[in-house]
DNA sequence: ATTTTGTTTTTTATCTACAATAAACAATTT
DNA sequence: AAATTGTTTATTGTAGATAAAAAACAAAAT
């Protein structure tokens, strides 16, 4: 197989899941743009339901004729890229706890193991060596460098001087930034959170990554856009399968974020800095404490 | 074909240019460490000197014949790695005038252009996409985004934050660390370039290069690191192929590296990141007045 | 005239194959 | 016994092929 069509797939289901029976649909381009595809992908959606009997098809009348049933869409799995794939695979591989710094990553073994060609998982690999926790000897193999203790202290320090400079360029946004709305936003995200800790603590994982996005996106650098695009994957598996993470200490996290978005509203330089190198100093101690035991540097 | 022997013929180019007529050669494994090759390269090797009559092998006994003649060594253009050919051909292209930011970058095309085979290319572009350059939309092109004023100012953002921090580690080593003594070579060699400065002012830019290396070693932080290279190659190409810098900046620049330095060596902090500053801000300068002149933001 | 559909072409994503290189294993020599 | 050479195996780097997806072009409909 050349090419897996997953796009088609995965684009297919999401267009299904909102229609309705009686319903007229627009014409092909405008549901080519709709879904984020090509209208040739739109054109074989629109084919397949006509041949499902979902969709009567002629020109430019489409009318759905009933609502599509459970076995009319495809499998949850088919419809994942293969990027996605392999990310996931690999990341649960080095996330595991038999992944010790120093181990060799062979690429046919990898492709096997996910059961792709070696070309992809390639490409997988030199896109996430961009996240520091590989690295590659020419003609030779990738060496994990692994969840150390210190590439969390450079990722922390890293993650520090860009907040803090984003964090200043956001306090200088003219009052009528949209920035300060979704600011707004998310502070009532956070005070409706706190409502129901006890059951919801742990959606703050994902609020905690919007917040700071935000925040970075004020700076407008793309090398501090790409880096906060890493530490947000990083964390969220390191998130997802290292659960270590206590109630209590994102509850502390709550209040500091609140904290800090009071000094951003304030648009005092020194109170942002203080908020936010307060907030960055308790982020840190977290990464910290997350490690898993056994990675501990080499050399 | 399906890979160049291009580590043969390189590091074989590299060996024989160091052979002198009776000498005894090394055991193979020795070899192979000398040139950072493989064994397998290295007895290839002994085996093409062989058959050239330049050295008479058998087993252990490894005697220099004569000395390697012009044409026993293979042409440099054999010698490149693919990635460096595409890496040149690539960098060419994008800081050629007409590349204006926005154009489309199609793999397929770069590849017959080059002479080589889509995977290379591809894989050339992933792992260059780092340095922020380009941009893919998935399932479709790849986009110069180019050397815009908004790049530049980014870069230097960026740069700034990192040398500042990188500065201030610099300053806190101790005495013994070799890491002075290589800041007291990089300071002589300032002084020598300045005393015939008319002829030599063209080597600055690798010095300076090697100078800042220095420094952001010092932070022994992989994320500074990596930027640091990427920085290298861009301005590596961009001043090679813009030859619009003076000589009277050369100048400034030297002046400001040795009241850097002399800071550095005062371990007095404060004083550290003035120099450092001082100098920043005018490398600022200095980047955007080398930007190409079209090369304005699209948006 | 502009939008929409029908059809063809181009380009990307991915697999497979294979030579170059590295690495492992076995036999030999000091 | 340790280092060196001889031989085999494993792994990477790269080309080429092909289906999916995007993009371009052409015809038809409002």
């Amino acid at each position: 197989m050349a090419r897996q069509n997953t796009v088609f797939k995965e684009a297919f289901n999401r267009y299904a899941a909102a229609l309705d029976a009686g319903q007229a649909l627009p014409s092909e381009p405008e549901i080519a743009l709709g879904l984020n595809v090509s209208r040739s992908t739109a054109r074989a959606i629109l084919s397949r339901l006509s041949d499902l009997g979902i969709v009567q098809w002629n020109k430019r009348q489409k009318v759905v004729l009933r609502r599509p049933a459970d076995e009319d869409f495809y499998p949850q799995e088919e419809t994942d890229s293969l990027h996605d794939i392999i990310e996931r695979s690999f990341m649960r591989r080095i996330l595991a706890d038999d992944a010790a710094p120093g181990t060799q990553i062979n690429e046919l073994e990898l492709a096997r193991e996910i059961g792709t060609g070696t070309t992809s998982v390639r490409e997988f690999l030199i896109r996430f060596s961009r996240f520091g926790l590989i690295e590659k000897r020419p003609n030779s193999h990738w060496t994990l460098k692994g969840f150390t203790r210190d590439f969390a202290l450079e990722l922390a320090d890293v993650r520090e001087m860009f907040e803090l400079h984003s964090a200043a360029h956001f306090g200088r946004l003219p009052d009528d930034n949209p920035a300060w709305q979704r600011l707004a936003e998310i502070k009532a995200e956070h005070y409706t959170l706190l409502e129901d800790f006890d059951a919801r603590f742990r959606d703050f994982s994902a609020l905690d990554e919007r917040f700071h996005l935000l925040i970075h996106k004020a700076a407008r650098n793309r090398f501090i856009a790409d880096f906060y695009d890493a530490i947000a994957i990083i964390f969220h598996y390191h998130y997802q399968w290292n659960k270590a993470f206590a109630r209590e200490r994102n509850e502390r996290a709550v209040h500091e974020h609140l904290d800090y978005i009071t000094a951003l509203e304030s648009r005092d330089l020194a109170a942002i800095d203080r908020a936010c190198r307060l907030h960055l100093a308790s982020a840190r101690q977290t990464l910290l404490q997350s490690l898993p035991q056994i990675a501990d540097e080499a050399g």
